[in-house]
DNA sequence: CTGCATCCCTTTGGATACTG
DNA sequence: CAGTATCCAAAGGGATGCAG
């Protein structure tokens, strides 16, 4: 499923790296539903609505390979399997934090900039008295 | 690329809103090669290195629909668009920098957590005593 | 130089069915 | 309950050609 190795781009720095996988959609919300303790498969399912057991179950192996989310199996009758973050995990919970604060923080004017734009028609005639005549670059 | 008014789920919170966004895998990118100061489109296309035009377009254009860029045309003979940061889009610097440095931090035991996954061929067979015939949780 | 439109291949991801 | 495998539709994204 990931795979980099195969990459046609000279680009492996780490903010990429972690970019692409918080860009999974999911792995930031399943991070954030295992910030206040253990959670089993069903449970993650039902708490973060929308998401199929498909990308439920492929975003936890993700997690898991990376070392930020144990999985621990009791062999019972009913199969039970919980999922809980490690210390790194736990500390991916800051950043991600101050990202979601800046959502809150901005989104109405995001939301009133999409707006306008949309509605506007985005008119791109504005424009500054440019009078240089070559730039030269 | 812009569109969620059918969103089959009811899933509408402001981080989900977010993650979209700077899933976009360029728009970081953007964003970051902005903070220095403005630049061409030329110029974004070959210091972020490996987006195509289409991409770069479509991003800028998400970022400046959210009133996070300035697009500035100059109508000369060449012609010349500048991109800048808002004073929304600088803010947005911060908390894409923890995220940054998180990685930077992390990435060492990722990665070597990563290798460790894929050599041990992740056998599952861990398990605790696990002697509650019914878990209440 | 900038960027829109088209073609088309690749990836993503949901639905479903089946195993342990 | 937890997870895998298969099928298939939709979105992502590159290459190219053309317009302002």
């Amino acid at each position: 499923m990931r795979e980099e190795a195969a990459d046609p781009y000279s680009r492996h720095c780490p903010s990429r790296q972690v970019l692409d996988r918080i860009g999974d959609r999911w792995t930031v919300l399943v991070v954030g539903a295992l910030n206040d303790g253990p959670l089993r498969f069903s449970q993650l399912a039902a708490r973060i609505d929308g998401v199929s057991q498909k990308m439920l179950t492929q975003t936890l192996r993700a997690l898991q390979r990376d070392g930020l989310v144990t999985r621990t199996v009791y062999p019972q009758v009913p199969p039970r399997v919980e999922y809980e973050l490690t210390e790194a995990g736990h500390t991916l919970q800051e950043p991600l934090k101050a990202l979601e604060d800046w959502a809150t923080t901005h989104m109405p004017a995001i939301l009133a900039a999409r707006q306008r734009y949309d509605i506007a028609g985005h008119q791109a005639g504005q424009h500054h008295g440019g009078m240089a005549p070559e730039p030269a670059r």
